[in-house]
DNA sequence: AGTGAGACTGGAAGCGCTTCCAGCGATGTC
DNA sequence: GACATCGCTGGAAGCGCTTCCAGTCTCACT
């Protein structure tokens, strides 16, 4: 197996010269431009077959000033954040937007400092045609470059302090007022919530569902813990909460791993769930299903959130002016609740 | 928020008149090129802070033949199997190794039809200075295309049929053999194993590696059942064993999620586990703390195997002649064993 | 003073593509 | 038959950078 010669690419100005046209006329043909005559045409796509060429992608992209390729940014401070299947689910969605498209996805870990400077230059020196940016705080240098780049962005999820003008984001809202109602019409009346990070719109939305539903139903939000999404931190909030109100007879849990450790202490304490109390966890990203018992949930599809991101970027990108989204989000019913 | 005008960068050339020297000389003191005298520098470096000014990757990719980007392609037939936490991980690590370079990453799914000829094209028009593969089949039209496309490359893992020059791989054979000695050093004689799928190289590299440290120790291979690496394909397993030799004291699994079915099903059947049979797993991504038992299991690192292939590729562009890397695997032990 | 070796410099030629534009001949119209 | 119209063409000017090369200038050394 010896070493391929890299054969060099044919350009341009070969395929030209060999159907015996100019170099506009053979640019012309590949770009299926106007004013192209029948025999043009023929030779150059002969011409094309035969020395088997391909544009450059670079000199295409320095002479039109685009580069074929976008980033999707992930700035978050722990890189084994990343691990979360939320991120792959993201990805998979974009790829397959992206497949439709002549774009590339460009992944940018960005939690180091130098992680950081990197993609700003990555965007201050044009290397992409336009971002995607998964929720990161409003006050983050990121969004400052990405604004200042006047690159096309596009927010995945609502930072807490600014408003992006294109984000898509999942119905945290509307799907944490469906779970608390659910529990609700189970007859159930002494419904606390375990919340995710006050620090952060989802968390905050979240919240703000399970409040709501529980106010237009005529009752008062039980009580609320805060935790921080992960199965830990629901674990420690449920002890708590059973600590100070141990009579409470369902609970709506901001994530499912939030609802796994949960589910945990209630076990662990003696309580059968669902009878004694009900669960309903936010996410159903696989890990609903496995716990025991499996666990009720609010279904968002992550999956979605990157196809329309990048399907706004895309418009963007073209010139257009979209408008931001929000997903819906349905609850799924398992056995928990 | 009004839109912020895209400001157009400054180019080398309005840098250059500005600090009255040609533009190659401007060119030289940004990259630092020698034969630049001490005013030229100062001159030079003046104008670039008060323009703000940064060199266009574009063009600069198109003067040096060098876009500053390498590939990580995936190339699966399902999608959803990227959700798997192992590309996670090995993200993680080429991250974090390109974070120390100038480069950045292109991450492709390939697993349509279409993804893959997106790639194959990204590839020959010369999108990427290098490639990392995610074993894939040996026949898998890509390793073709990337031989032709003589562009550096390197293999995560093993294709089954051909050895690629330039590969990092775990060493599942050593771990393999790690885990069964453990069992065999537990007393146990009746050891069967669950192998991954036979036709990749994984599954058979973990299977012999149980086999010779059977034989090694004068005993015999007990039973072997093909798994596919999943929980379900575990647990499939695991009954059909249970029914052929009831009698067995310990397995070993090709992965950690083969393992958690086969735990799950033992319990069912009544089989205590570690008392009754002792489960050995392989990846140590996660799981194999939260499966009840905790999991035995033979470790491999997943982010060192990202960062491993990164800087080969980086040495590799760079013209170095790296040589192959097989990373140690090594066991854990928890409860199950 | 004369020499060669260096250190520096800017002009110019790329890298491989797109795109504007002036020019061409072939049509159509009165 | 004169004129505008139209489709097609190739030359040339970019896109923004690197790099080769032929020069100039300085200086130490004979």
């Amino acid at each position: 197996m010896a070493a391929q010669r890299p054969r060099r690419q044919p350009t341009l100005d070969e395929v030209a010269e060999r159907a015996g046209v100019s170099r506009s006329a053979a640019s012309r043909v590949i770009n299926k431009a106007p004013h192209v005559s029948r025999a043009t045409r023929d030779a150059v796509e002969r011409a094309i077959k035969e020395m088997g060429y391909l544009p450059n992608r670079t000199a295409r992209a320095l002479a039109t000033q685009q580069t074929g390729i976008v980033a999707l940014a992930v700035s978050h401070d722990d890189p084994e954040l990343f691990a979360d299947p939320f991120f792959a689910q993201v990805i998979v969605g974009v790829s397959a937007a992206l497949e439709e498209t002549d774009l590339h996805l460009l992944l940018c870990l960005a939690s180091s400092v130098r992680g950081r400077s990197r993609l700003t230059n990555l965007l201050q020196t044009r290397g992409v045609d336009g971002i995607m940016l998964m929720a990161l705080h409003g006050d983050d240098p990121l969004t400052h470059i990405v604004r200042r780049a006047g690159l096309p962005a596009v927010y995945g999820g609502r930072p807490l302090n600014f408003e992006p003008q294109w984000y898509v984001d999942s119905d945290n809202l509307g799907g944490a007022r469906l779970a608390t109602e659910h529990l609700i019409g189970l007859g159930r009346t002494r419904i606390v919530t375990i919340t995710g990070p006050m620090s952060t719109d989802v968390g905050r939305a979240r919240h703000r569902g399970y409040r709501e539903a529980m106010i237009m139903a005529g009752l008062v939000p039980y009580a609320t813990a805060e935790g921080d999404f992960t199965e830990a931190g629901g674990a420690a909030a449920m002890k708590s909460l059973l600590d100070s109100h141990p009579d409470l007879d369902a609970i709506f849990a901001a994530s499912d791993d939030t609802a796994a450790g949960a589910l945990r202490v209630l076990i662990d304490a003696g309580r059968s769930v669902p009878a004694d109390v009900a669960v309903v966890g936010f996410d159903d990203l696989g890990k609903a299903e496995r716990t025991d018992p499996p666990l009720t949930t609010v279904h968002q599809s992550v999956q979605a959130l990157g196809r329309e991101m990048t399907r706004m970027l895309v418009g963007l990108i073209a010139g257009h002016e979209p408008s931001s989204v929000i997903l819906p989000t349905k609850l799924v019913l398992r056995d928990s609740a």
